[in-house]
DNA sequence: ATGGCTAATGTAAACGCTTCCACGAAACGC
DNA sequence: GCGTTTCGTGGAAGCGTTTACATTAGCCAT
């Protein structure tokens, strides 16, 4: 351990507490006494140990951040948004990538006590994980996308279903009427609102079809299926919606291969606006969530209940879901005039719980 | 601050030491006093500080992750690698996104003192950034993909040459003759060593005619104005061979709008093996480095390091690039059938310096 | 001068934990 | 039986900081 407080107060030939004073930027040293330790300290590359500063002042302005999922643009775009807003505050980010059971996770939050003021969580089993291994614990937290309602924290969801709805709504307006639906994995929450949406919106619109539900698992593969499904089908859908863009890639792949023209014959959309989507051919309609605005309100919100932990009510915040609008769902004559149009369908909405 | 080894001492009737022990796993405990002494920690939910524990044994078991640029997946996939190292030796990360100046970068890492045990680093100011905040530290360092080679810790770079080189013969070997090249920014060490690598494998081929290489910047912008540079030319090239992937897509728009077919008129190849490339139309043939290996072969060697700093010495070690033959090179005869045929050539090395 | 302020600095007690050392008791070898 | 280990445990000294409190000195009004 290089050189402590200790050293640059021996050398100045002042107490550590008014090495420490200096440090700190408090009040009450004398110019010339700052200026003596400061030259020490900055001869003698002094650099405060935050273990120790952390241990007696009990802040270690560092949040910890649990993320199911290492994978792909979706998480570093996350990262990206917390990272943004956390360097301007000062802070730090415990990163923690969550792979396995809440057993796990609930695990990895006990060993990050004392190492965190707060927590960033984002988990399919963020309730579980909460209950295990916070009870009796009051480290400020905020949830990112959990997968029910009702927590004693913050927590900042996505709006699927009004995405979807949007989505919908946007087909509806293009003209098509009987709008198919690729699902995504029944027992996934985001699958089961977007689902939730495409009913909803439907139901509302007195001239479509009724609906064509296919199943998926927002996989490649299975909106490949899904897509020869729906071909096969004795009267084919003017539009096919899939829970998220994976799926619509292999469908399109599907009615590429069947020479099924999108979306002269067939209009198709997505959900999550991947990077691939705008690259396809054609470019992808799909709905768009600025995840990294997601990481950044998490962020802020964790941040003043850091500060202000008794103060600072619990929210939870939705985040609109945007609609990408592109060649794919045929709203315009020509693909290449309506690219990267991206109207805007946003459904703000903000309540307080608890 | 919740309950501390001290309630549980005196709940259990013990000294500190002895819970000490119990929790650290340490021998000399009866078992009985073990039993009791867990059940009071359970009941207690009893959870040690770590800034206390690292203040003492000096060990905080985490290491600092820098990065430049928290962007897309190729960030991502570093981390990702880093994380399953580093959860499978029970470390933890901290993870700093470094956006400015070396500076910056500096501070950053002072930031980090007592924090971690160790630094994981990639910066392009890699050099000054060390030498402005190491010097008179000890922190074990592994540098990922550093701008110079030389430094007094370990490294790991990425074959850019090799790569290059590699992707040249192969658009040889595919028939190809003019071999055009479109460069990255003049002061990014990547795209400096690609064009080497360009360069040195087509002095090397006898058949080949002399090198085109017109400027880009890494952007798709500058692909696609480089790629109706190249088509303006009173001799066009066979093939192009872009400096990255990105540049690759601008230029294939380029070619497109002319109505240039790729590959059958001309062939084209990037570099990085972005998510996408595997998903236009045609499939890009192109090198990929595996960012995550990388991750965990740096934090593997970190980990090294920091459990025995002085007997494990400084290595240099570069990752081989893999070519990723696709369809838009022209390889075979049916783009379908060579689609992700990625035969690799890797070129490995290991040397070890200091 | 004396008392009372204020400003600058020092002293020392935490913070929660690990670990060295000491101590008593039981077990051992002779 | 007595020295000598070995084992289980407690006492206490830190680890590097911050900070409440004590101390000192200088200054002004009396």
């Amino acid at each position: 351990m290089a050189v402590t407080i200790k050293d640059v107060a021996r050398e100045a030939q002042v107490s550590v507490a008014t090495v420490s004073r200096v440090i700190n930027g408090h009040g009450n040293v004398t110019d010339e006494t700052r200026a003596r330790i400061l030259g020490v300290a900055e001869r003698l590359r002094y650099v405060p140990d935050n273990a120790a500063r952390g241990l007696v002042t009990g802040l270690t302005h560092t949040v910890g951040v649990l993320l199911p999922d290492l994978h792909g643009e979706f998480f570093s775009e996350i990262i990206r948004g917390i990272d943004q807003a956390a360097r301007r505050r000062g802070l730090h980010l415990l990163l923690s990538g969550v792979h396995g059971s809440a057993a796990e996770a609930a695990l990895a939050i006990r060993a990050l006590r004392g190492r965190v003021d707060g927590l960033l969580i984002m988990s399919p089993h963020a309730d579980s994980v909460f209950l295990a291994a916070h009870s009796g614990d009051d480290t400020p937290t905020v949830l990112m996308n959990p997968p029910v309602n009702g927590h004693h924290c913050s927590a900042f969801y996505i709006d699927n279903r009004g995405g979807a709805r949007a989505m919908v709504e946007h087909l509806a307006r293009c003209g098509h009427r009987r709008l198919a639906f690729i699902a995504g994995p029944g027992d996934n929450c985001d699958a089961a609102e977007r689902l939730a949406g495409y009913r909803e919106a439907l139901a509302a619109i007195p001239s479509a079809a009724p609906e064509i539900v296919v199943a998926g698992d927002f996989s490649e593969d299975s909106g490949y299926r899904a897509g020869q499904e729906l071909l096969a089908l004795a009267t084919r859908p003017d539009a096919v919606f899939a829970a998220n863009d994976m799926m619509a890639l292999g469908c399109l792949s599907a009615f590429n291969e069947a020479g099924v023209s999108v979306p002269n014959a067939i209009a198709l959309a997505g959900f999550d606006d991947i990077p691939i989507a705008r690259y396809v051919s054609p470019p992808l309609t799909t709905v768009r969530v600025r995840m990294a605005e997601l990481g950044a309100a998490a962020l802020q919100r964790l941040a003043a209940t850091i500060s202000a932990p008794d103060t600072t009510p619990a929210t939870a915040e939705t985040l609109p879901a945007e609609l990408v609008i592109r060649a794919s769902s045929g709203a315009h004559g020509s693909p290449r005039a309506s690219q990267e149009h991206e109207s805007a369908a946003k459904t703000p909405s903000t309540g307080r719980i608890q």
